[in-house]
DNA sequence: CATCATTCTGCTAGCGCTAACATCATATCA
DNA sequence: TGATATGATGTTAGCGCTAGCAGAATGATG
């Protein structure tokens, strides 16, 4: 009944209570058949009054097995890592795994394979990569991670590695396409950084949908994901003299950002300039106006990658694929028919 | 030059390439003196043609130590806990250790006990608690983590544990008395959820302030934390009638959604209700209008925490102390002197 | 009754590493 | 020159666990 590690009682020392041997005991632990009831209940007692908990390293080292994921991610200060994180290790957990985090805190590739080295040496069965940048291609994360299973989450559509995506191209398509059936004309693009996947998926598919409706995409500025760079964004495209009527702003702060800089030059939103974001973080609905924007699943991209990676795990042979979600319009009050 | 686990090398695979025993390629692993040049850079040659990484979990098994810490946290997913994580890690990393997860979901003790089992089993060489709920007294925690360090992060002033915390007194005291000296005699709260040691804290500081300034607090509503709590409590506020020229809310998501709820009753902050919030998330100076807040230095409180913990687990007679951080206020527009 | 299968338990050998000691050169000093 | 320090290496014995095999006890079958 003590605590998570409570003086290094080893199954010796339980063997030695119950009175069997430790292999007897290891049997209990591990819920192996062939042992009487009677000795079973007899080494419980024993592994509880010791408060026997079981060397996750002498373990390992006997099964080669660590129990362990690794999540490398960057800037889980950002809402979607936040989330996926969060839903990886409870699924993780879920199906009796750990799991072990190492942070990017520079998207490079560089930086990315310190953080995948630090898992080395049999530390991990497995990694979750939260690492959406481009630089890094399929084979270059099979090289890095050679001989360990992982699961490429919100990588390039298409790639041919273990991966759960969401479709940002649909997302993209899905409020350009909104702005357009409104009646705008003239948009503009705050984009994310363009050396992320779903940034620069984004903004092809922003161009793209526009040009299919017969439209020339105005300016785009690159932003970096925070309002402060969503704020300096839209002040750019208004010092450009750029003239337009709706915005695509590639995710929510910079949308809020863009809001606040579109107000200081007097413009109305919506009735000026409507303004679409991209997440649905919780604050969105709450933003002056309320934001239209599109909702990702973060919750299901990483449950969906844990399960993945645990089959990887189990049989190394699953066969390798996609899966792509596909993300949703939310419809609020930041945009509406140009005047 | 391999990935990070190529094909199990061993230290007796490097000591035959090399031509010496294993004993000398550990000490060359582990940078022990008494290995003579020439030898080292041959074992240094052995290690990189074979891609040898040592196994940590027979390190771990030899030495007792795991090179692991963990976090055990509840909500990375809010602002605070997520920038904790981040710093956390990235100290550790700073440190040689490396960081496992564990989540919460329900901050109950239940489930944190059950969090902290996760990591039981010499799987971390000490634990940073990042659960700042009452309910678990601090003899609790050491009966949790019996026999192994831990630090915890933000919980109660002055609880007899080794902690780290920030002055939520001092923080709310803050804002209050910034609206009092403003003018604002009738002010009103949303707090936080009262089962978390900082909620608690800031309620309790802002009934003090008032009172200390000869002033009666207005109703107090309990939030969630999140924009749609703050948007029902402002909004359970109103319904009761209060009358208020200055709120107080608990963080700055809740005052997002109070600030919406307020001007959906056609208040407009801060002309009629000034509006102050707590963490200065970087969106806060984009909200409509920029948000007064208090900004909490949570990169400090991880690093620190990680830094006291390593101590502690070099030196376990290290003396057990509570670190204190004090937040500072950030002015913006959402407050004003009452008309 | 012998034979075989079945259930239960113990023994032995390692997983890959490090700590502690033993060994052997070489350098230093009286 | 022999005694002593000191640098550089190898040898041995575990860390705590599990897999695989060996054996004992019991029951079913010919």
């Amino acid at each position: 009944m003590a605590g998570i590690d409570s003086k290094r009682v080893t199954l010796d020392d339980v063997a030695h209570l119950a009175g069997v041997s430790s292999q007897t005991v290891s049997r209990v632990v591990n819920d192996h058949p062939y042992v009487s009831d009677d000795t079973r209940r007899r080494v419980q007692d024993a592994i509880r009054k010791l408060g026997y908990r079981p060397n996750r390293a002498a373990r390992s080292l006997a099964t080669q097995r660590t129990c362990m994921l690794g999540i490398v991610t960057f800037g889980i200060d950002h809402y979607g890592p936040a989330q996926m994180v969060t839903h990886v290790e409870q699924t993780a957990r879920a199906r009796g795994y750990g799991v072990t985090l190492s942070t990017v805190r520079v998207l490079t590739p560089h930086e990315i394979r310190a953080a995948i080295d630090a898992l080395g040496g049999s530390v991990v069965d497995g990694l979750v990569l939260i690492t959406p940048v481009t630089g890094l291609s399929g084979a270059d994360m099979v090289a890095l991670c050679a001989n360990i299973p992982f699961v490429q989450i919100d990588t390039e559509l298409g790639a041919k590695v273990p991966s759960v995506v969401i479709d940002q191209r649909f997302g993209s398509r899905l409020v350009t396409q909104y702005l357009i059936d409104q009646g705008h004309r003239a948009l503009c693009e705050i984009s994310g950084p363009l050396n992320w996947y779903g940034a620069q998926a984004r903004h092809e598919s922003w161009i793209k949908t526009l040009h299919q409706a017969g439209l020339a995409p105005g300016p785009s500025v690159e932003g970096d994901w925070t309002a402060a760079g969503g704020f300096r964004a839209a002040n750019s495209l208004l010092d450009q003299g750029a003239l337009f009527t709706g915005l695509v702003v590639a995710n929510d702060q910079m949308a809020l950002g863009a809001i606040r800089a579109l107000r200081g030059r007097g413009l109305r939103v919506p009735e000026d300039v409507s303004v679409v974001g991209f997440d649905d973080i919780p604050e969105a609905a709450y933003f002056e106006p309320p934001l239209t924007t599109v909702c990702q699943n973060f919750a299901a991209l990483g449950e969906q990658s844990v399960e993945y990676l645990v089959a990887l795990i189990d049989n190394p042979h699953t066969p390798v694929h996609q899966r792509v979600l596909h993300p949703q319009l939310v419809e609020r009050q930041s945009a509406c028919p140009p005047r």
